[in-house]
DNA sequence: CTGAAAGCGCTTACAG
DNA sequence: CTGAAAGCGCTTACAG
């Protein structure tokens, strides 16, 4: 018996020592014309003998053998711990996949759900499987520690930075955006009544959901909105604390808390949009118009924004963009490990107007 | 010259050959060992001696070479328009994940943007990778042809369904979730002023953007409605047009027409969120409130639902099941094709009450 | 210009 | 009980 007895192939799948035969030439030959080597000068009369047998036949060349003799397998793999399966942040899949297009390699879809001994063994998994490279990444922007398997494998961190110095990432750039949405604010007019909306309460790093995921966008918007305002000669009025996640509820409570406690803001910067979309339920409740009565911006351009009436205004997170540069860098064989920032646009609702005269 | 020298291998990964070496047996014992194959009776000490230096030298075996023989590559694909890379449905990549996990599986992660030529290209891609099987999607329920080259391998259609009858399908209950939606409406003393809001105009088949796609969901959930609201002896007081994307500014202007057209609903049953949601926003404008003076309901289960206040009741699609279902009768070699039809839980928000009195 | 041969790293029927 | 050999379907240096 030979293993074509066992093997489920034999399934009529055409082999190139099919083609081979029919064309009457070697299976050199063969692999030569179809792969296009013209190093080996083949005949134009074997090239198109082959080339029609090949055609007659319907054959397409077995990738997994290909990939055993070359080592190359044309597949790239994102492994995350919630990129693949969750809403928010799924589109950095779309950017990998237009990358991947152009370049005719598939894609593995593997999420860890933030479990290392998981996390380990796709990892190995991937490798086994002779992976060209791995895309690294994270749901949230933060800092990761890069798992030793990684490195059996080019890879790219997509949406988190690593401490080790000698890795390629791609962020958002959180600081500029920062700058985006207080600028945004003072263009309106807007100066010493802005307000900011998501800080954690003191010694938290983040809500219970993501147990502690210390968020670089935080601190990162923080500091661009207060370089942003300084610069214009003013700073934030105050930062109002957000007690877990980043939620409507919460977003809800804590301006409806802002609001009692007699602070008089022109305008609120919220961390993110549902918090923002909370905003907008509690100064509804305390008879307050957006933007007439109070200017709204956040962040992360979500659908969010336009569920709400008027549309939020939200600097945007690219999350396209952050995936096809990251499967760009990994394809092009990145040879120059840094941090690649990617701009965040502002996207317009209607939410900013000048402040009330009464401020 | 010999192959390894031009490999991309010899990158230091161990193989049975060298375990074979350092345990001192061939390498068909460390394979049999190491594969758990108890039917040849290896000795203690081989078995114990193959799994130390297997150990020691780290050994992981070559997933590429054990395809080659095998047939079998533990890899399934999930091949469909946009569900990997829109973040409405994805959680059925969820699903499909969780299943795969327990089989050890791997996720290709493939979206043709509806593209024939493309999905072909795909498929055949895929085909010559030996995956094991494809779940063959659509990001919202509709009929679809099966692709040729689908027969290729063991498939299943999710959140799809074809005319051809040797096919087994995994799809949301609709009818079931339009009784569902008319029920709640019916239990909260709803009878003879219920509205639904989201048919076409006459001879459309569907918004622009998703180029008629004749959505099942819409003649489906009439369908139990109508069914329903007759066994409780009524039926709907009328159908709203919606002009083209069921989205929040269509459903808005949707709804404010009814309500301007002197029609007196005392409850709406929304085909999707986005629509509820603008559904209160004309609501909220022509100076009715949730649920007092309207009762609304509406289907996705989105969390558009969480993002309006009072928070919108839903029946809500069962991305995540519906994903699991699929990838486990694939896994399991299904046997009788079929239709299978996941239940649609209700989501309880606070937008349905008794009517108004008046009424 | 072309073909025979080796080899990628596995699995497995078969002979001892 | 174990080992040598064949074979999965390709690619490629090398000899003619």
């Amino acid at each position: 018996m030979d293993g074509r007895s066992q093997g489920q192939r034999g399934n009529g799948r055409v082999t190139l020592t099919e083609v081979a035969k029919r064309a009457g030439v070697s299976r050199s030959a063969v692999s030569f014309v179809l792969n296009g080597r013209t190093d080996q000068r083949l005949s134009a009369d074997t090239s198109n003998r082959v080339r029609r047998a090949a055609e007659e036949l319907g054959y397409s060349p077995n990738t997994t053998a290909k990939t055993l003799r070359t080592g190359s397998s044309g597949t790239v793999a994102l492994v995350s711990d919630f990129i693949g399966t969750t809403s928010f942040a799924n589109s950095m899949v779309r950017g990998v996949l237009e990358s991947l297009h152009d370049a005719d390699a598939l894609l593995y879809t593997v999420d860890t759900q933030g479990e290392s001994s998981l996390e380990s063994r796709l990892l190995l998994s991937l490798i086994n499987r002779d992976v060209d490279g791995i895309i690294y990444g994270s749901m949230f922007t933060r800092t990761v520690a890069v798992p030793a398997l990684l490195r059996n494998a080019p890879f790219v961190l997509l949406n988190c930075v690593s401490d080790d110095s000698d890795t390629t990432a791609v962020i958002p750039d959180e600081v500029a955006a920062g700058a985006t949405a207080a600028t945004a604010l003072l263009s309106a007019g807007h100066h010493d009544h802005i307000w900011f909306v998501g800080v954690f309460p003191p010694g938290a790093t983040g809500g219970a959901a993501w147990h502690n995921w210390s968020p670089l966008a935080l601190a990162e918007r923080l500091q661009g909105i207060d370089t942003a305002l300084s610069a214009a000669g003013t700073k934030l009025a105050g930062r109002a604390m957000i007690d877990d996640d980043w939620d409507v509820a919460n977003g809800r409570s804590s301006v409806a808390k802002l609001l009692a406690s007699g602070a008089t803001p022109s305008a609120l910067i919220c961390v993110n949009d549902a918090v923002g979309v909370g905003a907008y339920q509690a100064l509804q409740a305390a008879g307050l118009r957006v933007p007439d009565d109070m200017s709204v911006i956040s962040f992360d351009g979500s659908p969010l924004t336009t569920a709400v009436l008027p549309t939020l205004t939200s600097v945007t997170l690219p999350h396209e963009a952050l995936g096809r540069l990251a499967a760009q860098l990994l394809l092009s064989g990145t040879t120059v490990p840094r941090i690649h920032r990617v701009p965040m646009p502002l996207t317009l609702g209607h939410s900013i107007s000048t402040p009330p005269a009464t401020r």
